[in-house]
DNA sequence: CGCACTCTTGAGGGAGCTCAACATTTGTGG
DNA sequence: CCACAAATGTTGAGCTCCCTCAAGAGTGCG
């Protein structure tokens, strides 16, 4: 909100540059070559696939300290800016002793998907939006109070509902005591184990190993997005 | 069938090895180390996230020439065979020059990954079942008449329905002269057109672009599965 | 203040799940 | 080879969950 608009701020080596974008914009599309990656400074990133018949599925949210935009070869999914965000931005590494990293890039991306797929698979909208919360506070390291710097209809297309029954849903977690809302983007969770019991037990457990999957994935600050 | 179960059979080069599996068997599991993958010679394969809640997810079918099992570091999914299957194991190249070709493995995993995605958001039974059939089409590259060896449950556990739902679309499909059926594993397409304009633009698209695709992504015989 | 956008909430209907029964196929042991 | 059991597939009835349609409330901005 302060006219910055994808500027160059600065080159902290010759191929890595600062980038920023405001909230709406678009980082890359589908189809753009994917010569570069990017980490997240600050600010929140949405990665979308955008299908003819106008259903938009979003693969994932991207924070501070994550990588998104290594997993394409042609970017098939678009990135966007959720609120201001500012990027550091990499050329990509085709080739040399690198690519092993790239690599667990790459499985990090397949992780993701894993997440995604398990979030659309055959559950309804209360496990649904339990494990995003979950998953969310889990990725923000925040398990007391997690932001949702994204809107409804981008909570809605990802997780393959509709913003009705996000709200609906959202709204039902407060009355039955489960959380509480800070208007409509910030969100204190009040009862863990029972969000965990609607959730199921595997977001549970994946919270509580959050600490040794990060040392034996080799997480180490960096994600592969939720 | 004949008494033959994981046994070795031949060596064709020091490190490849050709492995047959009976119908149902488990070729590995969750969270066996991946130390090499698999190519399938003959039969089909299914790869499987079994979650605590009882509810299996079936993230892809595998046919001749596919591969399956690189996407893993530590296998993430099991995978079994559908049907009496002849496989070629071969060591993982987790290092040297070949890495970019497990790169692209990974890759073409993600775009598995991502059709799941595609398949499980937001879409109805008939739009579900109608690309599945589309897609199988197109991995076996029979676009008149589809073998389905998998069970109406690994379709269900594939697209997010129950067995019920799946039957009874299938069953529409034939009423209303989409496909016909030789028994509940032989489909033949008899209006193409008809259920390419349920599956959506998309998934006819990617069908009629099969053989660009292939060149264009360098498949040349070997898929991702679906 | 008024407009635009997001979020929330309600009412009604329809798609798909659950429960249930039956048909068909496959496998097994006598 | 047949009888029986087990697994798989099909179909129907009822109900639930979520989508659709609709309206209203809250918030930011010009």
């Amino acid at each position: 909100m302060n006219g910055l608009s994808a500027e160059f701020q600065h080159a902290v080596n010759p191929q890595d540059t600062t980038l920023k974008f405001r909230k709406g914009e678009i980082i890359f599309s589908q189809g753009d070559p994917g010569d570069c990656w990017f980490e997240v400074v600050s600010g929140t990133v949405r990665t979308c696939h955008f299908h003819v018949d106008g259903h938009r599925q979003l693969t994932g949210f991207f924070y501070k300290g994550d990588v998104f935009g290594v997993e394409y070869g042609a970017r098939d999914a678009a990135a966007e800016a959720v609120t201001n965000t500012t990027l550091t931005r990499r050329p990509a590494l085709n080739d040399g002793p690198n690519s092993s990293w790239q690599n667990r890039a790459l499985e990090r991306a397949l992780d993701s998907a894993n997440q995604c797929i398990f979030l659309l698979g055959r559950r309804n909208a209360n496990e649904r939006v339990a494990a995003f919360l979950l998953i969310a506070a889990k990725r923000l390291s925040a398990l007391d109070s997690i932001p949702l710097p994204m809107t409804r209809s981008d909570i809605a297309d990802h997780l393959g509902l509709t913003i009705h029954t996000v709200s609906r849903t959202i709204s039902g977690f407060v009355r039955q005591g489960f959380i509480e809302l800070e208007g409509p983007q910030l969100c204190r969770i009040v009862d863990l184990e029972g969000l965990r019991a609607i959730a199921g037990e595997e977001i549970g457990v994946a919270i509580d190993n959050m600490g040794a999957m990060r040392s034996r994935r080799g997480y180490a600050g960096q994600g592969a997005g939720v």
